[in-house]
DNA sequence: AGCACGCCGACT
DNA sequence: GTCGGCGTGCTC
């Protein structure tokens, strides 16, 4: 028979099927090797049993799976993926499925390795016996090596009488530390809130709940009650950030019936934890936005914890927008949707104001005290690097009471700028032309923008000057600073730089949870961390946010200085929270100070209604890329007519990446049908006109500026 | 995406 | 006369 497949290259150019001969049996979603120009593909079958008036047809060399890879669910997701996010169905299969599954020439293979077990036996063992035996089991599981160079003779001894057992086990596959379950009284508010979940005949809830409101407990609840119904869970969290608290908690309550998905796994690791989805053996997945992929079979629930996080979203092709899917799938699954946050984006508060979403609201700690916030006016105050006098005596006291400290600085970095004091010439970014990061730990200087990474000389390359201005402060700074003024203090930093190890994350909270005094961090200190001592926050620059020119620079801001708040006096003691600004009758300062979320939300909602900005209106950006900008020019001037009669801003140059120059148009529409079809269109023509100019499609963008 | 084909400049 | 520059076009 005829099939049609998809070849693995995720271009535009190749997002068609191609028709190949197969003669053995296979089914659609089932990966299949291919010759392709003279080459050996991967590639997906979309169809089987076709017609096709192509002369030349080739022959399937080898059909790799019998199940499909891909469920019907799943397949249907993927098409409907590829037209909602203007991206090459291969490039959507390749994001739904676990690495080692992809459609690419080298798929990793599976290795297993042999760990020893301990077993419940009732066989006699002589003394001796018995005290190696007691030695070995507080110390497994351990590898099946280990356990016989530890045993030695008596290895085979215990593997006989059944205390211990040998299995394969894949390798590096994920061991989840499970701690004491601690199961917590709930509030009246949080009794309430699960009920109203419960009961509703609605499926889709945003569960509004101040930092502090214990909407994990909320969460465990309804998830046992739908997996006490023998259905899966979905759980949902942001990047790693609150990963490793959230994942003990989780475990805790459900023990081995968890997997665990998130970005930091290596390819092995996803796979076993992919594996244990589709076989059915386990019955709640934690995971990062990926994990919304998973082959479930019966989903009964899905949260997403903070969904508000930028991390949803992804950002490279297929942009995909995780709480679409997740909507999605709960239409397919027909199970209840819960999504949460202290701070909800916009665009969900609003639809839960619309009543798309049934709006659930917890505004009371579980302490019943939120965090007390103190503005500190930096236009007023006297400041030693960057600190206020108010903030550092605070910082002291707190110190001396051995309560803990949270300092955010959203810079990471030594310097963000280097500048010549001979020269006043400004290190820069060769392909961006944007200001160099000193970094000191490893004497480098990075663009943030592009990520290239320069050597640092010590030296202007414009006149070989010695000199540099000490401008600005980011997060490696700081950390000196602060252990200048408080040598006796117990520091730990946490940025995207000293976390880029494995483990490195849990690593540091771990540290901090034991010994640490202060923890100084960019915006990942603010999410969901849940020190008990921690009764001070102090945020530095908090203005940095609103600075950029964004439509949704207010919102990012207010975000991240409600979520840092509620780090503080989050047990008995109370907390306090200083916020270090140049405009504290900003409204975003002062819904803050009152931990106003509606006023924030009625204010900045007029703001979006006013400039025509989501989610008042659908909106997608294109980005033209091409070494020449008249090129990209000329291109432009042809396709903006057919987008018409789209609302289209720009378009405009913008920072240039790797050598090329990008220009970028935005669209708004007020019908996310017809914004869908129409960016599809003019990829279509786009494709026709046979330029070479590139174009990146963003849908429903989070923010433009880059 | 890749990779071959193809048409012009500067070299043993 | 040949090596190689990268613009163009195709892949079942």
């Amino acid at each position: 028979m005829k099939i049609n497949v998809y070849v693995e290259q995720s271009t535009m150019e190749l997002n068609k099927p191609f028709t190949y001969q197969c003669d053995s049996n296979v089914q659609v979603g089932c990966r299949v090797r291919v010759p392709f120009r003279n080459k050996e593909y991967i590639g997906i079958v979309h169809e089987i049993n076709v017609q096709s008036d192509v002369t030349n047809i080739k022959k399937v060399i080898e059909v790799i799976d019998e199940q499909p890879l891909l469920n019907d669910e799943l397949m249907k997701l993927a098409y409907w993926m590829s037209k909602t996010y203007v991206a090459p169905l291969i490039s959507c299969f390749k994001t739904m499925l676990p690495p080692a599954l992809k459609p690419s020439s080298s798929h990793a293979k599976i290795v297993k390795d042999q760990w020893a077990y301990v077993q419940e036996s009732h066989e006699t063992l002589n003394p001796r016996q018995q005290k190696v035996l007691q030695d070995i089991v507080s110390k497994c599981p351990m590898k099946a090596s280990v356990y016989r160079k530890y045993t030695k003779s008596y290895a085979k001894v215990f593997i006989e009488k059944g205390y211990i057992v040998l299995k394969e086990v894949e390798k590096n596959s994920v061991q989840i530390q499970t701690s004491k379950d601690t199961s917590f009284a709930l509030t009246t508010q949080q009794k309430q809130a699960i009920q109203t979940i419960q009961q509703s005949n609605q499926s889709i809830f945003l569960l509004h709940g101040v930092t502090g409101s214990g909407k994990t407990e909320v969460f465990l609840q309804l998830a046992s009650e739908a997996i006490s119904k023998g259905k899966q869970v979905l759980f949902l969290v942001p990047e790693i950030g609150l990963t490793p608290m959230m994942i003990q908690r989780v475990s805790a309550r459900f023990g081995t019936d968890i997997a665990i998905y998130h970005s930091q796994l290596n390819d092995q690791e996803k796979y076993a934890q992919y594996k244990l989805v589709q076989e059915k053996k386990v019955k709640i997945v934690v995971g990062t936005r990926s994990a919304v992929f998973m082959p479930f079979h019966d989903l009964g629930l899905i949260l997403m914890d903070e969904e508000h996080d930028s991390s949803y979203k992804q950002d490279n092709s297929p942009r995909y927008v995780t709480k679409d899917i997740v909507i999605e799938r709960s239409k397919v699954h027909q199970c209840k949707v819960v999504f949460a946050s202290a701070t909800p984006s916009l665009d969900s508060y609003a639809r839960a104001y619309k009543g798309i979403f049934q709006l659930v609201n917890i505004n009371q700690r579980v302490n019943q005290k939120m965090p007390y916030i103190h503005l500190i006016d930096m236009k007023k105050e006297q400041t030693i690097f960057g600190l206020s006098q108010t903030l550092i005596q605070k910082m002291e006291e707190c110190l001396q009471r051995k309560e803990q400290i949270i300092l955010l600085l959203n810079r990471r970095g030594y310097l963000p700028v280097v500048k010549c004091s001979t020269c006043n010439e400004v290190l820069t970014c060769p392909d961006c032309g944007i200001a160099l990061t000193y970094h000191k730990i490893d004497q480098s200087c990075i663009c943030h923008c592009c990520g290239r990474v320069f050597y640092f000389h010590h030296e202007c390359p414009n006149c070989h000057g010695h000199e540099f201005y000490q401008l600005g402060m980011g997060t490696e700074k700081l950390e000196e600073k602060i252990s200048s003024l408080f040598p006796d203090a117990h520091i730990v930093r946490m940025d995207a730089d000293s976390t880029r190890k494995k483990n490195a994350h849990a690593k540091l909270l771990k540290e901090f949870e034991e010994k640490g005094d202060i923890l100084i961090g960019t915006q990942m200190v603010a999410k969901g961390l849940d020190f008990a001592r921690v009764t001070l926050v102090g945020i530095i620059q908090a203005d940095q946010a609103l600075i950029r020119n964004d439509f949704s620079s207010s919102e990012i801001c207010y975000q991240m200085l409600e979520q840092a708040s509620g780090r503080a006096g989050r047990s008995e003691k109370e907390g306090n929270v200083y916020i270090q600004t140049f405009d504290p009758s900003h409204f975003v300062m002062q819904s803050v100070i009152n931990h106003d979320y509606i006023s924030f939300f009625i204010q900045e909602m007029k703001y979006r209604h006013l400039g025509k900005y989501p989610p008042y209106i659908y909106m997608c950006t294109l980005i033209y890329v091409h070494k020449d900008l008249k090129k990209i020019e000329e291109v432009i001037e042809v396709e903006k007519e057919t987008l018409l009669p789209l609302k289209i801003l720009g378009p405009i140059v913008i920072t240039p990446r790797r050598q090329v120059q990008r220009m970028r148009l935005v669209l708004k529409a007020s019908s996310k049908d017809f914004l869908t079809n129409k960016v599809n269109e003019l990829m279509t023509f786009h494709r026709s006109l046979k330029s070479n100019v590139k174009i990146e499609v963003n849908m429903y963008p989070m923010r433009l500026e880059e």
